[in-house]
DNA sequence: TTAGGGTTAG
């Protein structure tokens, strides 16, 4: 009759340990592969108990290193390499499987040092050992001695693992265009390859180049799969581009890919970037499960479209459904109540999360508080949470302050507050504008000539605002006051016109912003050339009628365009949807979702 | 045994 194997007790200390091996030894277990592997995962941990493990291991009647093997990738470097001085002592001889397990989790110097050894123990003919320096190389950011091992290897040795883990490896450096050179030399390719170099150009923010592989890869006839889809609609999120998005969703439809929660998550969340909130709801409520992810990301979607009691709302069918919210659903939460003026709201949730979740405030959390106070005009009480918090408060968290301040034009808080963010982000350009924008509203010039000057000298240059609107599936980019375009004449009549028309329904330039000081009418024309009006002219001059326009800005939309844009879309009947660096303006009729507060 | 995908305030 077989013994039964002693019940699994939890081994924390060398005693117990004692006391599960004797028991082992008198069942005449203690060799069986998985309880001497338990003993040996034990005693790998402590390089003081590997005398204990050498003993263990000289008594064993079958010393393999497979016994051995699996402990390396889940120990720290330095008891992985005692454990690996222990096999060669006794003498236990490296297998196939020693050196990838041990080399993941190697840092550059451990690495080098089995690159030696396995080169001594004639390992470097055998291509998952290869793969596993090279990744090594990789990690450690030594990409040069990556693509020396990998040009000096014979291409028999390489197999497609070993060139997607160069190309991945080079795009988490950074290297893109390294990594595509290497893509494009690869004699064979599968989705995992083809995933690395999409991923790699989107980490990168080269959307357009990401999808230009995707295009390759179709072309091809290469069937795609989950993550080759997300990483597609990740790249469409990026570039704004709502068309392709379309085409992409259409394509994971059409080609029977599943839609798991993370893929289904990067959808929702391509249609609330790309400023389709509501097709962002319809696939959202059709998928069976829901992960945190997915509704964390459709909350915070119809945050940031203004539609914040439905953001609400969806938080409470959460709860409903039993889902725990975590920390990214506070911020979100309570950017639904900062941008819908819900100052007792946002103080309620705030507690609820800590009493009914545990989730302790964060930095994060208190920069939304003192959004939330800060919009809503209550300065003080903003000022409040920053001398309460636990921690030394952020630049995030004092820039909340700061653009408080400039929303409710409160110059002498706003003027000290932005001093200090400046000199804790002095490269940021937007730090600059805005504070020389507040001066400018109280008309303090000659301390808005101090802050370009201040620009000047460190040798930091105003962001160029850019916009772009895609027409007909095909995005346009417009920068301020510069115009490349075939249609260029057309698009600065269409300008001139639309400023026209607008000022008769009683749109009136807003220069409060135009920090040159210069004529007003030289301000009012520097004001025509915005990027976001531009685009909306270049819009209204191509896309079908009823169409809603859409365009994406890098900055922050400026008053000006804000109103201008307000009465673009009464006078010309239009929808535009404006996405800018913080969250979507949805104009209709006149109105903004934003309730004129951004 | 090696390689790949989603959410976060201003």
């Amino acid at each position: 009759m077989a013994a039964t194997a002693p019940t699994p007790i939890p081994i924390t200390t060398i005693s117990e340990l004692r006391q599960y091996h004797s028991q082992l030894v008198r069942l005449g277990l203690a060799s069986h592969p998985a309880h001497a592997r338990r003993l040996l995962a034990f005693l790998a941990r402590d390089p003081a108990r590997l005398p204990y493990a050498a003993r263990l291991l000289a008594h064993h009647p079958d010393p393999r290193p497979a016994l051995l093997n699996p402990l390396f990738a889940s120990l720290p470097p330095r008891a992985a390499a005692a454990l690996l001085s222990l096999m060669l002592s006794m003498p236990l001889q490296p297998d196939h499987f020693t050196f990838p397990r041990l080399l993941p989790a190697a840092p550059l110097a451990l690495a080098a040092q089995l690159h030696a050894l396995l080169l001594k123990l004639n390992f470097h003919s055998h291509t998952q050992t290869l793969n596993a320096l090279l990744a090594a190389y990789l990690t450690g950011a030594r990409p040069d001695l990556a693509s020396r091992l990998f040009r000096t290897s014979s291409s028999s040795m390489l197999d497609v693992v070993s060139w997607t883990t160069v190309v991945g490896g080079l795009c988490r450096l950074g290297l893109v265009d390294d990594a595509r050179e290497v893509f494009d030399g690869m004699p064979e390719r599968n989705l995992v390859s083809w995933n690395s170099m999409i991923s790699g150009y989107v980490k990168a923010g080269r959307y357009l180049d990401a999808l230009e592989v995707f295009d390759q890869m179709r072309a091809l006839g290469v069937e795609g799969n989950g993550y080759v889809a997300a990483s597609a609609v990740v790249a469409c999120t990026g570039a704004s581009a709502l068309a392709r998005g379309r085409e992409v969703h259409r394509w994971v439809e059409q080609s029977g890919i599943e839609m798991d929660n993370k893929l289904a998550t990067a959808v929702v969340d391509m249609y609330c970037k790309c400023g389709c909130v509501d097709e962002a709801c319809n696939v959202f409520d059709s998928l069976p499960t829901k992960g945190l992810t997915t509704w964390n990301c459709m909350i915070g979607g119809l945050a940031v479209h203004g539609r914040c009691n439905d953001a609400l709302e969806l938080f409470r069918r959460m709860e409903m459904a039993g889902v725990a919210p975590d920390d990214i659903t506070l911020v979100n939460v309570l950017t639904a109540c900062a941008h819908a003026g819900m100052v007792t709201e946002g103080r309620g949730y705030f507690r609820h999360f800590a009493e009914s979740y545990g989730i302790e405030p964060k930095m994060e959390h208190y920069g939304c508080m003192v959004d939330l106070f800060g919009r809503a005009g209550q300065l003080d009480e903003a000022s409040k949470v920053i001398d309460g918090m636990p921690m030394e408060p952020d630049i995030a968290v004092l820039g909340a302050l700061f653009g408080a301040c400039k929303i409710h034009g409160n110059v002498d808080l706003g003027e000290a507050i932005g001093w200090r963010v400046i000199e804790l982000d002095p490269h940021n350009s937007g730090r600059y504008v805005l504070q020389a924008n507040l001066l400018a509203g109280a008309g303090r010039w000659d301390d808005v000539t101090k802050v370009r000057q201040l620009m000047d000298e460190r040798n930091v240059s105003k962001e160029a605002g850019c916009s772009v609107i895609e027409v007909d599936g095909e995005a346009c980019e417009f920068r301020c006051g510069s115009l490349c375009h075939p249609q260029e004449e057309d698009i600065y009549a269409m300008a001139i016109d639309m400023v026209r028309r607008i000022r008769a329904e009683g749109y009136v330039p807003d220069t409060s912003e135009v920090f040159h000081d210069v004529a007003e009418e030289d301000k009012e024309e520097s004001l025509l050339y915005h990027s976001e009006k531009l685009a909306i002219a270049f819009g209204l001059l191509r896309a079908r009628p009823r169409e809603t326009l859409r365009v994406t800005k890098n900055l922050r939309v400026c008053k000006d365009c804000h109103e201008a844009t307000k009465y673009i879309s009464l006078v010309f009947e239009r929808e535009i949807v404006v996405r800018d660096r913080n969250r979507f303006h949805h104009f209709k009729d006149g109105t903004c979702s934003c309730k004129d507060y951004w």
